[in-house]
DNA sequence: AATACGTATGTTTTT
DNA sequence: CATACGTATT
């Protein structure tokens, strides 16, 4: 334990070693703030602590199992089992099934997603004849959410005039109903939304004294990593479970708020020192993880927001290059350069490819860096979008076993009642939901009890609704004793869905199939995974709860090495050697909606922040002239954020032209357009003659002729022509050695070569320096 | 009840 | 562009 202590510094070992008592770390971005947290516990547990005692809330279930991985390193993994240690969300959803029933909720809830929540809502809205363009259910959800985050019940909600005006303000009288119905259907269909597991946890602990007694007393250490980005509802649970002990550490940089969109606030972490008495407070400003070029200007970011706790991040790392900054005519444009970019530095340096991350602002940008990347032939992943959980597909499966686990599930059921079709149509649905809203039960019990209640349908359709009834039960029965993969396979069999992918026939429906077989594959990985664990029995309720809270991050497939592509957001806590931050553009990023106070622009700040922090080495920013948006080309102007950098860190790859018109715009193309006014977007006064926007064909030509303007990639022509298989050369990094084979042409062409120093490796000739000797 | 087609509408960011 | 919903058609 000893020796681990050592390797932190001053700053860290601080912190580490605190006492009882509330502590708070403010860790500048790369100073080893997880370790801080790790060695920690680990501390705590070798000190005596039961690591029965402690509770760690992570940001991302990845960390949580990585950090519990190096604990166990320290203090041996049976007793590093015992840590509760993970999401808020995972946690609290745990802890829930024990003691939601106090609630009234079933210990095999469902979870909705955000997708599940959104039906829902919509289909709410349609039933009380709202009109679905003035309530529209993002929105709704949106507004439901963030009340949830507050703990703004419905209650509390007609309770406070403020709330019940702007909705009213904002031609939404109805909100306070809406979010009733929505609160009793999701009780009713036993299912929490993402928002509930926070709210009901707080429900729990302030409603039932014993339950709270019972987890202060267990959880008498609390860990909180990325308390910046903690809600009000998280910051409840956090207080209350700590009240008692008040041993609770946490930890976080303010710089890197950037979660206020769904509730966080970044007043926790200010004023916490004001919530607990005799805070401990330390600092780490030391940065191990980026050169002084990016630090500095990270720094020189940072410093144009207002509200913030003093703190100086440094390092004493090298210099290292400047940060480039690359201008493209189009988002395609962009790709190239970004993939040629790091093909390049990759053959120069024999980097593996998961030395890169591309990270962007929306999720959509990653389209056009995908494309570029895949002609390329450099391997990628990305990470977060749509995931894969959340494809039509894998959802009717999921739905399924939703079914069996919890038939209340009425957005499981909704989906799958008619897939694959089966006869029971909208207005079957219909009468059994009227139904089901009129005696106070689930759709699937209205089903059940068919004769008892007249519903005026016919009895074909009864006959249908019966056997969909008994195929979910037989389902059940077999759930009682046989394990995930084993059901899973039977449902995805007999319920038709794999069948209905089958006969399709199209490459879709093969893809389908693939997916659905993946799934399987996946919940034949969890079963045998649980059983080796022997923690937990495997059962499919926990392979959907796994399902239900996993982020992409979390699943590691870290097998295998690719360029990391994600959004900002995604990347917080991570590192690469090499970034590119890409769609550095006005209304991109900083993003159009994040503009109107200044607030907002700060938390876009912080997102830049956390951006640039990520790079160990080398930080590339790139922006576009043109780029594709909503299908349509619109101008773009450089962002904000590139000169807020101290141009002393900046590299500029594309100096400003003298004219901003790129020469391939003046081909005749336009016609007799005025293309000034094009750029500027100004408003055209008269009738607009025909040809004013470039429809589809003219971009597609402007496209295909545009000459190439990105970096030319390597040169060609370093080619010796005197290299051959059997030559000696000499190469500048890696030495002597001796030429195996030579395969490919002309760009391609690469060589086999054994270097003296004993390791085997292929160059591509056109980087490779060498000399033949 | 199922399908096919048109249209409108929207993109931050995630557990 | 991509999806989601409404309408028309069978």
């Amino acid at each position: 334990m000893e020796n681990y202590i050592n390797e932190l510094n001053e700053a860290q070992k601080a912190p580490v070693l605190h006492k009882d008592g509330p502590l708070m770390v403010i860790a500048g971005a790369g100073s080893g703030k997880t370790r801080v947290l790790t060695y920690r516990i680990a501390y705590l547990m070798s000190q005596g602590v039961d690591s029965f005692n402690i509770l760690a809330l992570t940001f991302t279930n990845k960390a949580a199992r990585e950090m519990k991985k190096r604990i166990s390193d320290i203090v041996g993994t049976s007793e590093a089992k015992n840590l509760w240690m993970g999401t808020f969300h995972s946690v609290f959803a745990k802890l829930l099934r024990f003691d939601g029933d106090k609630l009234g909720y079933p210990s095999n809830f469902t979870i909705y997603d955000t997708q599940d929540s959104q039906r829902l809502l919509s289909a709410i809205i349609k039933e009380m004849g709202l009109d679905k363009d003035i309530y529209k259910y993002k929105q709704v959800q949106n507004r439901i959410s963030s009340y949830k985050n507050s703990l703004i019940t419905v209650k509390a909600y007609y309770n406070n005039p403020d709330l019940v005006e702007a909705d009213a303000m904002a031609k939404r009288p109805r909100m306070g109903e809406i979010y009733q119905n929505y609160v009793d259907r999701c009780f009713k269909a036993g299912a929490m939304d993402f928002d509930d597991l926070l709210l009901r946890t707080n429900e729990l602990l302030t409603r039932f004294p014993e339950v709270l007694a019972k987890y202060q007393d267990r959880f008498r250490y609390i860990l909180v990593d990325e308390y910046q980005d903690t809600n009000h509802s998280q910051y409840l649970i956090v207080k209350a479970l700590s009240d008692r002990f008040q041993n609770i550490c946490v930890v976080g940089d303010d710089a890197q708020s950037i979660y206020s969109f769904r509730g966080a606030n970044i007043s926790n972490i200010l004023n916490f020192q004001k919530d607990y008495d005799n805070v401990g407070m330390y600092r780490l400003e030391q940065n191990y993880r980026s050169t002084k070029n990016i630090v500095n200007a990270a720094n020189s970011i940072i410093s144009k927001n207002t509200n913030q706790l003093e703190k100086v991040v440094w390092t004493s790392n090298d210099e290292g290059p400047l940060i480039k900054v690359h201008r493209s005519p189009t988002d395609a444009e962009e790709g190239r350069f970004v993939a040629g970019s790091i093909f390049e530095n990759k053959m120069q340096n024999q980097l593996p490819n998961g030395n890169f991350a591309v990270l962007y602002r929306t999720n959509s940008q990653s389209r056009a860096i995908e494309d570029a990347l895949r002609k390329r032939d450099i391997p990628y992943r990305i990470y977060g979008g749509l995931s894969f959980y959340q494809r039509k597909e894998i959802k009717d499966v999921l739905s399924y076993l939703r079914l069996v686990i919890n038939p209340k599930d009425e957005e499981a059921l909704k989906r799958i009642i008619n897939f694959p079709a089966r006869g029971i149509g909208q207005s079957t649905l219909d009468k059994l939901t009227v139904a089901a809203n009129h005696y106070n039960r689930s759709i699937f019990e209205v089903m059940e009890n068919l004769e008892r209640i007249d519903l005026k349908i016919n009895s074909g359709t009864k006959r249908k609704l019966g056997d969909f009834v008994a195929m979910i039960k037989s389902f059940q029965i077999m759930n009682e004793s046989a394990d995930a993969f084993t059901l899973a396979e039977h449902v995805a069999k007999k319920s038709g869905v794999l069948l209905e992918f089958k006969k399709d026939g199209t490459p879709e429906g093969i893809g389908k199939m693939e997916n659905i077989e993946e799934l399987l594959n996946g919940i034949k990985d969890f079963v045998e995974g649980q059983k080796e664990l022997a923690d937990t029995k495997g059962d499919i309720g926990e392979f959907l709860e796994d399902v239900a809270l996993a982020t992409d991050l979390d699943k590691d497939t870290g097998d295998d090495d690719r360029v990391a592509l994600m959004t900002i957001h995604l990347a917080k806590g991570l590192e690469f050697p090499h970034v590119y931050i890409v769609g550095m553009e006005e209304d991109l990023f900083p993003s159009a909606m994040s503009m109107n106070t200044r607030s907002e622009l700060e938390e876009e700040r912080r997102l830049f922040y956390v951006a640039l922090t990520r790079a160990e080495k080398q930080a590339y920013l790139t922006y576009t002239q043109n780029r594709y948006r909503w299908g349509k080309l619109v101008d773009a102007e450089p962002s904000r954020f590139i000169e807020e950098i101290d141009e002393k860190y900046i590299e500029n790859l594309t100096p400003v032209q003298r004219s901003r018109y790129t020469p391939l715009i003046d081909v005749d193309i336009f016609g007799d357009v005025d293309k000034s006014r094009l750029r500027q977007n100004k408003p055209i006064q008269g009738t607009p003659p025909s040809g004013v926007k470039p429809n589809e064909n003219q971009l597609r030509k402007l496209r295909k002729l545009k000459p190439e303007l990105s970096t030319p990639v390597g040169n060609t022509n370093a080619v010796d022509p005197n290299l051959s298989e059997g030559s000696l050369v000499n190469h500048t990094r890696f030495g002597r050695g001796q030429v195996l084979k030579i395969e490919g042409v002309g760009n391609d062409r690469k060589a086999e070569i054994k270097f003296d120093k004993g390791d085997i490796k292929k160059l591509l000739l056109r980087f490779a320096k060498l000399e033949v000797l």
